[in-house]
DNA sequence: TCTGTAATTAACCAATCAGCTAAATAACCA
DNA sequence: TGGTTATTTAGCTGATTGGTTAATTACAGA
């Protein structure tokens, strides 16, 4: 496991880091603020921390004592993409736009009209 | 780790295990199909099929002597619908949104006009 | 019934993970 | 300087993971 998406969808497989950066999501905070609602050691959070910032999705900077956390989101971006390949599977329009097409193509196919036509939907592109 | 959202999480967080999905998005295929691209063993295939479907990922039916793997998608919408939570933190158009929104607001409480507004943009409801 | 193919189970191994306690750093405050 | 607070590092543990080989089950077909 060293891809970076791997690494990604590791790092959110852990209530305690999503709920870390769900946290984050309304602002930045310090260690102390984000490890107060668990019932786990700071250096259980320590971990967790450094887990979020090896899969990049959060920074640190530092300001007296205290070293706060900032959410960044763009390996979430890479995860989006990654599941949309998907939304055909699960998506109730998409299926519906699936039976259009098929119903198109078979009408085309019957020779009712000839318009050329280039891609016409690409479905083989998901990528691992 | 035993909420259905880590499990699907930690489930996707394997190449291999999204290579074998992505493979059943173009149909359903025998446990000897999906091993034929790997160089891993019979049985390290079977242990990833059983974390997926475990993980609700996949379902298995019986066919004479194989036993074919179906891709269910249904815990990636769950996925999807956690990660959109987060669109506004790498959105351009989001960044925007919200400062349009800050805008407005700053006029309102200029008292320019005085509309009542109901919830303008809920913020905080991210869930881990 | 015997043989070959498909797939799983059992038992093991090394590496990683999530947690702990105790000790070490780092920076502020008096 | 010394004390307090914030955080990390070190070292340990038990559980889980991803892989292996060998043995086992399940079925099809001659």
């Amino acid at each position: 496991m060293n891809d970076h998406l791997s690494t990604t969808f590791a790092a959110l497989a852990d209530p305690t880091r999503r709920a870390i950066l769900a946290k984050l999501a309304s602002g930045e905070a310090s260690v102390s603020e984000l490890a107060e609602p668990f019932s786990i050691s700071m250096p259980a959070i320590t971990k967790h921390l450094k887990v979020l910032e090896n899969a990049g999705l959060i920074s640190r900077t530092r300001s007296a004592q205290f070293r706060p956390c900032k959410l960044q989101a763009a390996p979430l971006k890479e995860v989006a993409g990654w599941v949309e390949e998907y939304r055909r599977f699960w998506s109730e329009s998409f299926d519906r736009l699936e039976a259009y097409l098929a119903e198109v193509q078979a009408e085309e196919h019957a020779g009712k009209k000839k318009k050329k036509h280039k891609k016409k939907h690409k479905r083989s592109s998901v990528n691992h």
